[in-house]
DNA sequence: TGTCTTATTGCCATATATGGCAATATTGTT
DNA sequence: AACAATATTGCCATATATGGCAATAAGACA
C-alpha cells in the first residue's frame, strides 16, 4: 500500500540530502570556514571526511550530528535544514 | 582540544533527542494520530517500534526519517524539531 | 472484572552513519 | 609550471538506526 515505488522514494531522499547538504555548506562558506574549522569547533569528535560526505549528500546525517554542527556554525537546527531558501 | 566531557556530551545528547522525540509526539497527538496512524502515513516502510523510539529519545533519528515524519504530520521539517517553541 | 487499542521494551538481523587513515583531486596563489 | 590548502573518494572497522517480531505494559471503555 505504499504509493510512491521504491525508485521514487531514493530520488526523494537523494533530493532532500542533497539540498541540505547544499545549504550546509553555504552556511559554513559565508561564514568563512573550512571543512576543517567546522570540526574543530563541533562538541566531541567528529571526521572531516564525513563533513564531505554530508555537504555532497552521501550520508544521511542523524538528528545530533545535525545539531552539532549546527551549534558549530552558529545557527539554529531549524535554520540549518531549512533548505527551501536556498540562501 | 574538546571542551566539553563525554559524560558531557552524552547529557547533551539525550537531552536533544528526548525534547525532539516530545516535540514530534505533540505534533502527532495534536493531529489526533496514533503511532501506527503515524507510520502508514509515511513514505516507504517504517517500523512502528521505532516511533517510540524516536519519540522517547532512545533512538537518534537520520535526516530522511525526520522528512518523512514532518510530512506524514503534514508540517515542515523546521517546525517538526523546533522543540523551542514547547507547543 | 474483561477486552480492545495503543505504546513500550527486548531480542536479533541488516543497513548504514561515523571513525580513521591514505590517496587523489581540486582550488588558489606565486 | 610548482606549491599549499582544501576537498573528495576509497577502504575497512565500529557503532547504531532501522526492520521485524514477540512479549509486556498502559489506557480507555463496556
Amino acid at each position: 500500500m505504499t504509493s510512491v515505488k521504491e525508485s521514487d522514494l531514493d530520488n526523494i531522499r537523494a533530493e532532500l540530502l542533497k539540498n541540505v547538504g547544499k545549504n550546509i555548506q553555504h552556511i559554513r562558506e559565508q561564514k568563512g570556514l573550512s571543512q576543517f574549522d567546522l570540526i574543530t569547533r563541533m562538541l566531541g569528535e567528529f571526521d572531516v571526511t564525513n563533513v564531505s560526505r554530508i555537504e555532497s549528500g552521501r550520508n544521511n546525517p542523524t538528528l545530533f550530528t545535525l545539531y552539532r554542527i549546527a551549534k558549530a556554525l552558529d545557527v539554529s537546527l531549524p535554520v540549518l535544514i531549512d533548505y527551501t531558501k536556498d540562501k
